[in-house]
DNA sequence: GGTTGAGTAGACCGATCGTTCTATCTACCT
DNA sequence: AGGTAGATAGAACGATCGGTCTACTCAACC
């Protein structure tokens, strides 16, 4: 918890997601945390795992929201809203770099690399936990539903920074709802 | 067109492919194709250039796809169809990677770099398409709809390398086929 | 028959990669 | 007062990066 450690794994984090993990030496990121080498050394075996703590920073950080999101709205509903909002606002927001987890897993495909393990972990989190809140709605498919959701923010986040994210959200929004609001006339077996 | 130009770019495309652009060096590509140095720097100003042919590659063939979709299926909404099966059938497929072209954004965030570029030339063709598609099935609203394809087609080619592509596909498929069939009950002026 | 273009083979460049090392300094804890 | 942990500074490691270079071979074409 030192104060370089909190520097480095910082500036490490906005260098990774703003240019990628292999374009980012140790270079660069000791240099711009203005720290020596030795100290990165003395606080991270190695640069991957750098890369992983910044992974795992951003998935505390992810899961907070939820909960945040979780314990501020009463309906699941308004939850999944709650939810789906802020993913629009990172999008919308300034620096937004897409899904710091798909970028992560485009450079390292390899399954067994820690790395892409933790990407795996993040995702099977983020599933669960979304198809939770479907369950909790009551409506028939969480399931899909679930599934449903996590595809639209998939690809509103990986199309996000490649254009006008304004569109985006907006088409991600309204699948959200429709998502939401056109179940509650389904019954339980026509699929999602 | 020499042969020697024809290996070098087909093995370099299958590594880009499956093990990430800056992962792959030019020693790694001129091995593999069993080619020399100086016949690679002979056809290719740079390892940038091979990079873009390599998703210039994959444009073409992506576009030779659709337009076989086009001109098989009288139907609008049977070409959808058939995009959408053929997509599936890539995310279903042995060595599947997930869309080259979200990888390489990935990689390359820079939107000045010619890889980046190239990216978004692909990106804007496949929006215009698909949403050229909906108009042509007459039903409301065709720039939202091709908007809401192309965010599915996002999520399940981005999720459909990083776990079972069985549950993507049918998720991918059921939206796709929702989103031609429920617009056909709708007004011209309720969203999408 | 000579020129030209495409290919092979391989040395070589500077730069950067991730990593390890020694040495010194400083602040805090007992 | 002494010891230890964390930081600094900076040299050095081998490996690999993308790219350039010279020298030689071979086949095709005018």
């Amino acid at each position: 918890m030192s104060e370089a450690r909190a520097r480095l794994l910082s500036t490490a984090s906005g260098l990774f997601y703003a240019e990628g993990l292999h374009s980012v030496g140790i270079d660069r990121i000791i240099a711009t945390a203005g720290v020596t080498r030795a100290t990165l050394y003395r606080h991270f075996p190695g640069k991957d795992d750098l890369v992983v703590a910044y992974l795992t920073l951003a998935d505390e950080a992810i899961r907070a929201r939820v909960d945040a999101a979780r314990s501020r709205d009463a309906l699941p509903e308004d939850v999944i809203r709650t939810v789906a909002r802020s993913i629009a606002d990172d999008i919308r927001g300034p620096g937004f770099r897409g899904c710091a987890f798909l970028n992560a897993a485009a450079e390292y495909p390899d399954p067994a690399h820690p790395v892409h393990r933790a990407v795996l972990g993040h995702r099977q989190w983020f599933l669960a936990a979304i198809t939770e809140l479907f369950t909790d709605t009551g409506k028939p498919d969480p399931e899909p539903a679930g599934r449903h959701f996590a595809m639209l923010r998939d690809g509103a986040m990986a199309a996000g920074c490649l254009t006008d994210p304004e569109p985006i959200c907006a088409t991600f929004l309204r699948g959200v709802e429709g998502l939401l609001e056109y179940r509650s006339g389904l019954g339980p077996d026509d699929g999602a």
